[in-house]
DNA sequence: CATGAATGAGTTTTCATTCAT
DNA sequence: AATGAATGAAAACTCATTCAT
């Protein structure tokens, strides 16, 4: 044979295309209904799958939960932290930053209803993946002030500041980001978060 | 008899008492188990009443739910209105805005696991309340910022922005007030409060 | 009022009634299928009620199970002693014991099933009761014997002998009670226990 | 190829070979844990093989259940039935009977919680397996009781008793072999069946 | 007023078994 | 010869809710 037995690791085994299917029909369910009110039954159904299936791929409808969340932060921090590179200046990043998470979390509207709300079987878990998003994203907020001021492009400030700053940034920006959960149109809250990184600015620019 | 069936608004009748008994027994279990996690035998054994006497007093689990998350939102803004009221600046009041704000919920974190989270099985009842809560806070924030644009202490601004304005600074609020959930300690949560309001004044005022 | 509000230990609250009727479904499912075949839905339908009301009275399959299996054991103690008292020589009193336990087995041919056997989820409970129950059998064979050589009947023997002599006889009497569980018509079951008995004071030795 | 495809009797074919590897993977489970509590996927993890596999080689889990229970048997009896023929007199054989079956069933408590108590699927066939089991250890027992009357050393008796005899000896060595099943020390049970089997011998009556 | 009793409708999970490869 | 994948059928258990008293 030409292949190897063990694919490159692009391609899926079968089993992995299996697992994506089920957690892309749970996702779906569980954006709109939640944890509690998903129903093993409704999972199987969505995946066209027996209901026994599922616990063939996954041990509980916790574990199902979980991979789905972890996978869906993972994908919206790679899209956030690629534009985020892409822009030239602090002020474009910050912008970049903000719309594209916005628009990321439009499809994941998941991620609120989990990251805040909420509590699987397994608290601990689900607390863990969230620290861990929100470290990453802090970092990834810390660079780019720091990449302004190193710019000149924003004022100087001593490193415990940074560090206020950017979890605020973080806070405020997620907490404008939740009007996402109230059927806020995506547009307002677009506004929204330009009109607060501008004010912002103000504060804080040269 | 000598007094009168209906009672005077102030004195609670038998009924009330009871109804608030086991909204306050309810509390306690929905703040740390949630609103599924919270079974109706729970709450009857917290209150000291049979199971089926809940019945007696409201219609549904819901019902219990919507009437405890609407008794703490109100508390909640009756305290912090009247915290606003008796501060003389409008940075005075914004302070006093977050800073009660932020006390009250420690008390009541389940405001926000209500607030963002569990869909109870009347989603739309609870949305309304979220609505109506937002609307009253939105309000009392748009009156301290025109109280301080009077005052001289704030930048003139259109009435557009002033909205927008004062739409931001809640979602802020609101974002930083989420560290609550992940168990971030008060005195933290305020300090980072107070320098986003810092942040926010040397943006906006004269 | 006449009548106290605590009934009587003799009369059985409505609470104990039902219980028992739960008790007497289960037996007859348990005795013919044992621990694992039998469902809920069985007990629940042989009993004429929902399946949850039985957890409204018993936690647990096994605690039902478990309850049953004391009732039983505590039914047949109580027929065996009271026919061994009624007994004038100690040779009658063997033969009673026997007897009377042999003719109780057939209608809770349960006990065998279950006093060697299937392991409930509570295996430590079980276990007790059984050797609760065979200390009880014990000491009432030990005092037939005791009664017997007091009454010159037997021969003389150490005490350590009579611990041993008692243990054999109710081993050897199990063991041949045991052929209930193969069907074995009781006539030919009291016929061997009577041949054992008569063996047991003869010896077969030249 | 040279060698024939079906192999002389003595020699083991792939294919029995096999299939003990299944059996003794499964008798240590249902050892422990019995017959319902033992999954075929414990068994397959046991075997070292795949779960579907295990029916390649036998019909159904109780099939399995059912090759071991008559496999221990078969062994426990040669054992028992070989020691037997070596010893000299009627007492040092059923010394032998006792002495070598207790030996084989600690290791084999297996055959206890199965001979009584859990009943498979198809309780026919255990059934059947039980009671050839007996009548072979019936023989042997009644082949030992003639041996020693011809040989003097014990009385003559009817054939319609030595029936009832040996019926009785088997089912009081039964009963105090119980005791495997209750964790009591393999010594301790030995001593009984001495114990017995020397009572047996000369009575207890005055 | 209050509740003990009862339950229907679900829920997650388990597991022996099948079958295409 | 062997098994990975899939599942139907059932099981234990839960819980909001009803209702007679």
């Amino acid at each position: 044979m030409f292949f190897p037995k063990k694919m490159s690791s692009l391609a899926k085994s079968k089993d992995e295309i299996t697992r994506e299917e089920i957690i892309g029909a749970a996702r779906g369910l569980f954006q709109r209904f939640g944890l509690f009110k998903t129903t093993m039954e409704d999972i199987a159904k969505a995946a066209g799958k027996g209901k026994s299936s599922l616990y063939y791929y996954y041990v509980s409808k916790d574990e199902i939960f979980n991979a789905m969340v972890k996978e869906d932060m993972d994908e919206v921090f790679t899209l956030v932290s690629s534009a985020v590179e892409k822009a030239a200046t602090a002020e474009e990043k910050l912008e970049a930053f903000s719309n594209t998470k916005i628009k990321a979390l439009h499809q994941k509207a998941s991620l609120y209803g989990i990251v805040f709300g909420e509590v699987s079987e397994n608290p601990q878990l689900i607390k863990k993946l969230k620290k861990d998003y929100e470290a990453k994203e802090l970092d990834l907020l810390k660079s780019i002030l720091s990449f302004g001021i190193k710019n000149k492009e924003f004022k100087k400030v001593s490193k415990e500041d940074l560090e206020h700053l950017s979890y605020i940034m973080l806070s405020s920006i997620r907490g404008i980001e939740m009007g996402v959960l109230e059927d806020c149109p995506m547009k307002k809250i677009g506004d929204r978060l330009d009109f607060a990184r501008n004010l912002l600015c103000h504060g804080i620019k040269n």
